[in-house]
Formats: C-alpha cells, structure tokens, sequence
DNA sequence: AGCTGCCGTCGGGGTGTCTGATTGC
DNA sequence: CTGCACGAATCAAGCAATCAGACACCCCGACGGCAGCT
C-alpha cells in the first residue's frame, strides 16, 4: 500500500465520502482508515456540520477545487473547466445520470474517464505550483501546510505572531476580545471627476501602504500605550495617531527606541519576501517562455501581499483570536491622512505658478492610489511619466520611511465612471499598451458573456491607442449585437448568467435561488450547494413575469427548446452598462440612448400563460422566401418576387452549404473532445460496443460543452434551410 | 327601469429601502 | 472492559462601494357595484 503524504482531490469531502461508502465512516484500524490516516486508533469520518473530512491525521488532503476558488476568479470550477483554462487540455464534464449509465454499459471507458480526472488534477496541481507556494509560505509565516490548507488567513498571522513572541519572550494573552460587533472607518474613496478623458492619466499608488504604516509609524499591541497614559509624566516617548471619527479618546504608540512592535518585524519578514518574489518576476524570460512561470510568481507575490494586508485585518476582526481596534483605526486614520496630504502635495506642486505648464489635478483615488492629470490632451506619454515620476518623489519625502508612493502607470485614454469602476488603456512603458477594466461589467461574474465581451469590445473601439474616434465603430459593434440577439443568431452559451448560491434560505426571491430550487426537484442528489455557482438562462414569460419566474437551467432550457426572453437581455443587460459608458463618451444620455439604441424595435417575444401549448399547434403561415410576405401553401415566392427565384434559390443552397459545414464542424469538435474513450482495463468486463453510438438528436455526453449551443442553434437554422429547399423544390448539394 | 353619484377595490406607476452579489482597495 | 450515544466546542483578515431587483408603500385613476333619484 502507498504511503501518501499528500491526497489530491478535486472536491476532498465528495471523495471521501464515496471512499467511506454508506455508513459514513471508516473504523481506527482498518485498511481505508490506515490508508487515509497515519495515526493509528483514528477513524476518519465526515463533520456532521460542515460536511469536512475529520481524522485525515498525517496526510495533507489537498482539495483542489476550493483552492482554485480561492485563487482565482472563473465563472466555472468544474474540472473539466480547470483542465482547460490551466492546461488546456479537454476534459468532458458528465451530469450525473451519463455517468451511472456509462459505469453500467461501459465499464473500461468509465475507468479510463476516472483516470483522466485525476491525471487531469494532478497537472493543474502542478501547472499551478501549489506545492512549491504552499511549502514557501510555510516557510515565510511558520505555519503547518495542513493549516495552510484547511484554514485562513488569521492561523498565518498567529503563527508568525508566536514567532516573533517567544524570539522575544513574550506570550501571547487568550482571548481578550469578547466578540463584539463593533466596527471601524476603513480608508477614503476620493470623490471622481466622472468623464471620458483623453489626456494622460497617471496613477500613483503608495507600495504595500497598510504595512508600511504599521512599520513606520510602529503599530503593534505592543506599542499601544493605555488610554490616558500618554497624559502621565513617566510617560514613554510616543507619537499620537490621527483621530478617528467617533473616538475622542487618543491612540498613542511608543517610539521604536523605546520598543519595536511585533508586527512591524512580521511585516518585514513578509514584505521582503514579497520583494523577493517581484525581483525573481522581473528577471523572469518575456514572453511566451516564461509565462507560466511569471504567472506563478505573480500568484505567489499577490499571497505575500495579501499575508501582509491580513495582518492589519487580523487586528481589526472583532471575532478574531487577538483584535485590537485601536491599531486598525490608527492604520485607516493614517491612510486616510495619507490621500488627502497626497492628493494636495500633488495639486500644490505642480501647479504654474510653481512654473510647470500646467496646473495638475487629482480626478480620482481609492485608499492609497491617486490619479493624476497632470495637463491637457496634447501632453505627451513622455512628459507624463516624467512628471510621475517627479510627483513620486516628492509625495514620497514628506512621508516617514518606509512609506512610498511609486509611479503605476498611466492610462491614456481613461474612462472614469464612478467610485471603482473604471477603464483605461494602461501605459506602464511607452509602448504596448493593454486594456484595464475595473469593477464595471466585462469583469464581474454575474452578468453574462454577451455583456461581458460586447462592452470589452466597444471599450476597445472606444480606447483606442492612436487616439482616435472609436465611437462610431464602437456604435456599429453595438448596433450589430443588439441586431444580432434580436434574430436569435446569438448561441444560449454567451446568455448564461451564474451567480454563487449564497444561502439555503433567502428573504427575496432570486433567480439562481429559484433555478437550484427547480434543479433540486429535479434530481437532489446532484442539486447545487451552497457556494455553488448557479447559472441561469432569462427565457421568453408573460410581459410582467418577475425576472426569478422567468429563469432557467441551461441545459434543461436547450432540452426543452425554450425560447429565450431577448427583450430582457436587450432592456436588462445590454442597456444600461453600455449606456453608461456611451453616456460619457457622448456626454449627453439622450444622444446616446437614440445612438445606440434609436430605430431598434423591441419586438417583444410574449408566452400568453404558462400553458402555453396552444402555439406550438399553430402552424405559421407560410412566408415568401424573398420578401417575408404572405403566400398561399405550395409557394415559395409571392406573385412580386418570380423574377427572383433564380437568385433565391441560389442563396438557399448556400445558406443550406454553409450551415451543413457549420455543423459538421461542430459535430466534429464533440467527437474529438467530449467523447470518452476505453481504456486498457482487460480485468474490467468489456464496454458494450452499441451503448457509445446513438446520438440522435443535437446533445452532447458533456455536460459544459463548449459548442453544444452553438450545435443546436445552428442545427435549428439548417432545418428551416432545409424546409425552404424543399418549398423551392431543389436537392441539397 | 334607467341614470347618477358614492365608495371600495384593483392595478399601474413612482419612490424609497433593503438584500444580495460582487468587486476594489 | 469495550462499544456506543450524546454533547460541547471547534473556527473565521478588514471596510467601501456599485448596482439590480424584490418589496413595501403611497398616490391616483379606472372600474364596477350599489343605493338613491328621476
Ligand atoms: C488588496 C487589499 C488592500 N487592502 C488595503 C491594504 C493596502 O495597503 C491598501 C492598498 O491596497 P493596494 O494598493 O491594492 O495594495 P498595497 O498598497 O498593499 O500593495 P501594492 O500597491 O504594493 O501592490 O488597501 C486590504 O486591506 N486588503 C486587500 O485585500
Ligand atoms: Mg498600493
Ligand atoms: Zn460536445
């Protein structure tokens, strides 16, 4: 028997729960106990609770799907979805009923689709380094790997708190805090100057600004003097933080000399790791060879981060083990200081009368960034990063050490649409610029692809390098999709919404919540859990139905052939994020409605009742092929269009030429990457060689196929091709 | 019997509040 | 002495901000039934 140090999995409680079979639990001492566990005398059970696997003593249980969801942000975390956005390598999802029948009728081809799985976790675990990055930030923090893995961000900070602690002698209290649930003011958000600019904007943003606050200004539990001490004789050399608001009472901390904080030193210890991290990152091969590598040390140098900024969290968790309010508030009330000295050193000095050209103004900061204009259009790249720069240094000297504020990058154009929501087009040199959007749609996950990559689009007409007018190009990319989804030349794939099933039970009713209910009726054992992601297509409801009423599962909805609700997708998601972009650009929101969105007619698609059977029974009449006019059955011009058939002809056996390709394409596609091939099991009993064939209607064995909507939309176009062919009287070719 | 004014109910349209999801820092 | 049932505790970085949609509420007008009048 193998003796694991590390277990992956792709869903570890799943997994084990399978392992442990119907009673749930694997007895100290037997075989699978002693397997999972190296400590004798433990069983190895699932909590009641949390579903967590109990007694996996000695061995790291490596659950990939939760660190994949802590890590990054994706839409989808099925394996199949990981493999390819890691490794870009297929792997074929299964609904739960494909997969009984498949381990029934074909025995070797489910052991070889079970392999796969687990050879496919094993590349992602090792695509993504989680070793290496896990046994560094042991390292860096003091932390066991299987706290690493089974808790957060506050176990790192402790150990490393115990560190610093015994080096010095101290002992940690217990629990002063009685988990109360107080809060306190975080950072400023500047007020925007909302606008499309094309000047150059620069971005300054202090480095690491919570931790080095903490280390400049010596926060710690350690340096925090009582209340009132400050006031006494003996008192210690200090220095008092800014106020806060809500607390008159001062926070004051002892000076380094008389002694230096704990978490100062732990903060060191992690910003020099991060550094190093950055250093190995720039030394990093460009391009396409060094990608993976750089990605990984860009992951691991945003973990150091992060370690770093939960260090000031964990100060200010109220439920936490140690919290300390007084050094959160006095780390915010600093930052807070910070941006406004900032923001006003920037427009104090550079101004005309300092003898620049311009008088700079600050248009927008979040916390520790500012942004800067630092002069009208005609201010070149060049002169804007050497004015950055300048700005840097001398925002930076009226700072303690460490503080300093680094010159980012600049945007040019820049798009600034409200409080951290914005676009731009980043310079960090004078050349290769990329697009950055932050908080508004094309990078948030619960709004759909169609939205998503339309208004990606339109920004990059709209902030295009050269400086040139992208507008009336972006209008007509906008025009064309609105058009395009009106036809239903749109696949359902680009429609679907997903949001993450927050809770069992909600107050208000929500679309995700409604479809897990209906997927819950459907089949329990495979319905989403809480956390899941839950997606969801808007289809075609009576002209008042509520949102929640009209949303359904995907696939069922492909099944099913239900229409979808265009108008929702056309009123309800393309609309309002483009007309706030365009509302900017254009600087008039009636110009840009009528632009965008003038002489479209929403023909609403509208199901009378919930019945609704009575249309699928209607039989539309007939249509002349070339002009959409009423014809009597048989024909396939009206009276005005004979002298057209030649040419109608023509372009349906093309349209029908083209479409079959289309599709054969596609099929294609699903033949090579969402079939499941045998395996060399001989011990297994043979497949049955009838079960694999018999794909009759447009469906796909993978549950996330990529092209399957594709598939189905276009099969739908090539029979009505075909039933024109067939009015026309002609063969397909 | 038919008309008219009164009153209660229903529903549409705004408005404000709250919840929930997600992101930025 | 062992096995089992039962119960308690485990544990958790932070705040600021936007936006959609449900929901509660109000106002107002239409509608229709009813009683009273002609
Ligand atoms: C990103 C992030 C920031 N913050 C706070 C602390 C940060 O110092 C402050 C500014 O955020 P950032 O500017 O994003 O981060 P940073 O300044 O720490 O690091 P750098 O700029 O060098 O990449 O906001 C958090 O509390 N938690 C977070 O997850
Ligand atoms: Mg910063
Ligand atoms: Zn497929």
């Amino acid at each position: 028997m193998m003796d694991a140090d590390i277990i992956l999995t792709y869903d570890l409680s799943e997994t084990v729960r399978r392992m442990l079979g119907k009673k749930g639990i694997a007895k100290a001492g037997s075989p699978l106990a002693r397997s999972l566990s190296r400590r004798l005398g433990v069983e190895v059970k699932l909590t009641a609770k949390s579903n967590e696997v109990s007694g996996m003593t000695g061995r790291l249980g490596f659950d990939l799907q939760k660190q994949v969801e802590k890590d990054h942000r994706l839409v989808d975390y099925s394996l199949g979805a990981l493999s390819q956005h890691f490794c870009q390598t297929p792997l074929p999802e299964l609904s739960a009923a494909s997969l009984k029948k498949i381990r029934l009728e074909r025995p070797r081809a489910y052991a070889q689709h079970v392999l796969r799985q687990a050879e496919a976790s094993a590349s992602i675990f090792d695509r993504l380094a989680y070793l290496y990055n896990f046994i560094e930030m042991a390292r860096v923090t003091g932390c066991p790997l299987s706290y690493l893995l089974e808790r957060g961000q506050a176990i790192k900070v402790q150990t490393q708190l115990l560190r610093e602690a015994r080096a010095r002698g101290f002992v940690l209290p217990q629990r002063p805090g009685t988990g109360e649930d107080t809060t306190y003011e975080g950072a400023t958000v500047l007020e925007p100057s909302c606008g499309f600019y094309r000047c150059p904007v620069a971005v300054l943003d202090f480095a690491s600004l919570y931790p080095s606050i903490m280390m400049a200004h010596n926060l710690c539990y350690s340096t925090l003097l009582p209340p009132g001490r400050e006031k006494k004789p003996d008192c210690p050399d200090f220095t008092e933080s800014p106020p806060a608001a809500g607390n008159d009472q001062a926070t004051c901390f002892v000076k380094p000399q008389v002694r230096k904080g704990l978490l100062p030193s732990i903060l060191e210890r992690l910003l020099a790791a991060r550094k190093a991290a950055k250093a190995q990152l720039t030394q990093c091969q460009a391009g396409e060879a060094g990608a993976t590598r750089r990605k990984v040390l860009h992951g691991r140098q945003l973990a150091l981060k992060l370690s770093a900024n939960s260090v000031y969290g964990f100060t200010g968790a109220t439920n936490g083990p140690l919290p300390c309010l007084e050094v959160a508030g006095a780390v915010t009330a600093y930052g807070r200081e910070m941006i406004q000295a900032t923001k006003a050193k920037v427009e104090s000095h550079f101004t005309t009368a300092g003898g620049y050209a311009h008088n700079a103004e600050v248009v927008y900061g979040d916390t520790d960034s500012v942004m800067v204009k630092f002069g009208p259009e005609g201010l070149s790249l060049e002169e804007a990063m050497r004015l950055s720069n300048e700005a840097s240094k001398v925002c930076s000297s009226i700072f303690p050490a460490p503080v300093r504020l680094e010159f980012e990058k600049i945007y040019r154009p820049f798009l600034l649409m409200a409080k951290k929501r914005y676009a731009g087009l980043a310079f960090t040199s004078l050349s290769s610029p990329e697009l950055e959007t932050k908080g508004i749609e094309t990078v948030r996950r619960d709004w759909c692809d169609l939205v998503r990559h339309g208004l990606e689009e339109t920004l990059k007409h709209l902030l295009a390098p050269d400086g040139s007018d992208g507008s009336q190009k972006a209008i007509g990319h906008v025009r064309d999709v609105c058009n395009d989804l009106k036809q239903g030349k749109i696949d359902l794939k680009s429609l679907v919404i997903s949001k993450s099933l927050g809770r069992n039970e909600y107050a208000a009713k929500a679309p995700h919540a409604e479809v897990a209910e209906k997927l819950k009726k459907r089949d329990p054992a495979n319905a989403p859990r809480m956390g899941d992601r839950v997606s969801y297509l808007v289809l075609a409801g009576t002209s008042k139905a509520k949102v929640y009423e009209k949303a359904e599962d995907p696939i069922y909805a492909l099944e099913n052939d239900l229409p979808i609700d265009s108008d929702y997708y056309l009123e309800h998601q393309l609309k309002q994020p483009l007309l706030r972009v365009f509302e900017l650009v254009c600087g008039d929101a009636q110009k840009a409605e009528s632009l965008l969105f003038g002489g479209l007619t929403s023909q609403k698609v509208v199901v009378s009742s919930s019945k609704g059977g009575m249309g699928k029974f209607m039989k539309p009449r007939p249509k002349c092929l070339a002009c959409s006019a009423d014809v009597n059955d048989g024909a396939a011009v009206c009276a005005r269009c004979t002298d057209k058939l030649s040419e109608v002809k023509e372009h349906a056996l093309d349209r029908a030429k083209t479409l079959r390709e289309q599709l054969n394409g596609l099929r294609a596609h699903c033949d090579r990457d969402c079939v499941l091939p045998s395996g060399p099991f001989p011990q297994l009993p043979a497949d049955d060689p009838a079960a694999d064939k018999g794909e009759v209607s447009e469906r796909c064995l993978n549950a996330s196929c990529p092209v399957i909507f594709s598939r189905a939309r276009v099969a739908k176009q090539l029979g009505l091709a075909r039933e024109a062919l067939h009015r026309l009287q002609l063969k397909e070719t």
